[in-house]
DNA sequence: TTGCCTGCAAATCCTTTGCATACTG
DNA sequence: CAGTATGCAAAGGATTTGCAGGCAA
């Protein structure tokens, strides 16, 4: 078993990165596409169109972006890999970079925090458990549901 | 480490469970609620709202059940953890009773089946995970997402 | 009798789509 | 220039809510 290392990209890579599927998939370069990208890159946390919507309106006010755009582009970034998303129960559709190493996360259910962690002993055992079912793996999810520490002796709000 | 068993309810057992959540929160009982209940304990697999809906209608087709009380229903008896729901990407939410032991489960993107497994070991391991980071689980949502035997080898759509 | 429940329809929320125009390659 | 992309507004699908009447306790 070969131990998976990704090593953070920076932003000048991931826009090559972007520029070469956007050629491959005969699609064109906008500055739409590259201020949404730059604005995932610089968000360190799991965001929703909504939220991006608004960095882009707020960081770029002189380009009219619309939310429609911001769909559609998180659509092809997610489709070509370039960021993942997170689905909760009731809480909607969060998407981060995949920028970093395969993580995997805690949310606190009182107040929304994500946590991240790695453990390459859960991602072999999951491979077994595959292999047992001829199951080919593309990706997880895994989130560990609960209440954080701060939250446990009565914290306040924080934000994800 | 205690090894957690839970035994299969039987159907008489469920209900006077339900009854017993319904007179603690002071709610009513109503045939709407316990036929919606009946229905998720017969179905073997997991189900959406709709699909109760429908279910509803062809078994108890004198009552008339409105879709709002189906999802009325589902939203109490989940917050009452006697039903669980999994959420994929873009294909909704699916219901099943929590009736049987703790599960996991394999997704294939392909013809969207799902394998249902137990694993002791994972479980131990993320005990192991939250106590690093002080946080109290509460529950845990592993999904394994990929293309399963019968896709893989150019199998055809199965249902869930 | 007093609420809680229900069905219905309208309202919401989130996301996608159609279209005419604007821009990239 | 051809073919995409964009913004806007409208459409769509899933879920929730308001309301007047119905039913359980």
């Amino acid at each position: 078993m070969m131990k998976k290392v990704k090593k953070m990209k920076r932003y000048d890579e991931l826009l090559v990165e972007f520029k070469k599927i956007l050629k491959e998939n005969r699609l064109k370069y906008t500055i739409q596409r590259e201020v949404i990208l730059k604005v995932l890159f610089d968000s360190k946390k799991h965001t929703t169109p909504e939220e991006i919507y608004d960095l882009v309106k707020v960081r770029f006010p002189k380009l009219k972006t619309g939310i429609a755009t911001v769909y559609r582009t998180l659509n092809l970034l997610e489709a070509n890999n370039v960021i993942n998303s997170i689905t909760f129960g009731a809480m909607g559709k969060k998407y981060e970079l995949d920028n970093k190493p395969h993580h995997d996360h805690l949310i606190c259910d009182e107040c929304g925090k994500i946590i991240e962690f790695e453990d390459e002993e859960i991602e072999i055992r999951q491979c077994e458990i595959a292999k047992k079912y001829n199951f080919k793996i593309k990706s997880h999810i895994m989130q560990l549901h609960g209440i954080c520490e701060e939250c446990e002796k009565g914290g306040e709000r924080v934000d994800i």
